[in-house]
DNA sequence: GCCTGTGAATCCATTCACAGCT
DNA sequence: AGCTGTGAATGGATTCACAGGC
């Protein structure tokens, strides 16, 4: 993605892989982890959580492990999560509306400032979440105006670059991508292409091979 | 994924994504595409492309290219996307009813033959895509019934693991795990898990990185 | 004794560079 | 000449194995 850094990116996935499982421990009352623990709960390496959190200091304490609680405050702060960010959404289709109404983003503090269609019939749509939809064309304008950092695109695959192209151009620094093409930007940059058939793809590769291993077994 | 296989996981991720820009190619009429080409509209690297293909077999014709339908057809084989899939889904909140009603799963032969919820308020509601959704405690039932084959969970993450057992039991043997949790199998089958905020997290990371860099340059 | 932190070793994936075919 | 197919080289990431501190 960027270049220059020296931290794996698998690394910065696993790390928010590892808040996932801290924080119900944390609930439970659970005030210690082993990496071993952690590893176990997320399916990876012990060796794994240890080098991953090494890359940015020492949050454990040898022969006892790491403190739930500072840990997981610790992970927040590296990720930058410890604050909350301001989203916009472009295609506010069945995948738009779901993504825009989802508690678990709202918990985690991203927030949507805005959404945007370019159908004329759904513009003015009051949605529950408090939001009403507004025509493509004011993405300039309201991305300033509302300072929105983060653009999500849910629009068709043949809109999704000319959506790219307007959401950086008003000053998105960064994009979650859901149409299913890859999308171009130029250089610096930050998109995520997150196509929800590859991953479908993926399991039905595994899954023919499965039923081919098991008749021949 | 499954272990004994000596193909890398990411090339059967890439071959879903060349699949994308093949289909736009053949569309547009143009009947030949050399890896180069290819290559340049998935972003990747040339010999990638002719490597990921070449573990399957040789498509291409040398000093000429591929031809799209071809190669298209060659990877929809491989992959098994060139037959239908039945598939149910749990969780009927608003984003299993986005993926229930997507277009693109449909298009492209991933089926949905159910649609599950626990909530007693939500049974029995008819769809737009026509499924009526179905207590949970018949998931064993209708999965043997319908012959599905792979779950899709979209439940709250305190409820993934309990529904992962029961599709498995009933004889679901592919997950598609949306719920931001790490689902937990027994050894072979097959499960992918998508945090969709595990992506989130990933893109602040590197804006925050990208604001810090601008501010000190 | 136990568990973290980490260099070294291993494993895996990507890219290079060129031989081979049209 | 042009572009594929592929062994060899490179570059990364994971895992091992143990030193270091509680």
């Amino acid at each position: 993605m960027t270049k220059g850094s020296k931290i794996p990116n698998p690394t910065i996935e696993r790390l928010a892989l590892y808040s996932r499982p801290l924080e119900a421990l944390i609930e439970s009352g659970t005030p210690i982890v082993s990496s071993e623990r952690l590893a176990a709960l997320c399916g990876v390496n012990p060796a794994q959580v240890r080098k991953d959190l090494a890359y940015f200091g020492e949050f454990g304490v040898r022969g006892v492990g790491y403190d739930a609680q500072d840990l997981l405050r610790e992970i927040k702060r590296i990720l930058s999560t410890d604050r909350e960010w301001t989203l916009c959404i472009v295609g506010m289709g069945n995948l738009g509306r779901s993504l825009v109404e989802n508690e678990n983003f709202r918990k985690r503090g991203y927030l949507f400032f805005a959404a945007f269609d370019s159908d004329t019939k759904k513009i003015g749509i009051r949605l529950p979440c408090g939001l009403t939809i507004e025509p493509a064309r004011k993405i300039r304008e309201l991305v300033r105006e509302l300072k929105i950092e983060i653009g999500v695109i849910t629009t068709p695959a043949h809109e999704a670059q000319r959506v790219t192209d307007l959401l950086l151009d008003a000053g998105v620094k960064a994009i979650l991508n859901f149409a299913p093409i890859q999308v171009w930007t130029p250089e610096c940059s930050i998109v995520e292409n997150v196509d929800l058939s590859v991953k479908l793809e993926n399991l039905v590769y595994h899954l023919e091979r499965l039923y081919k291993s098991e008749k021949s077994a």
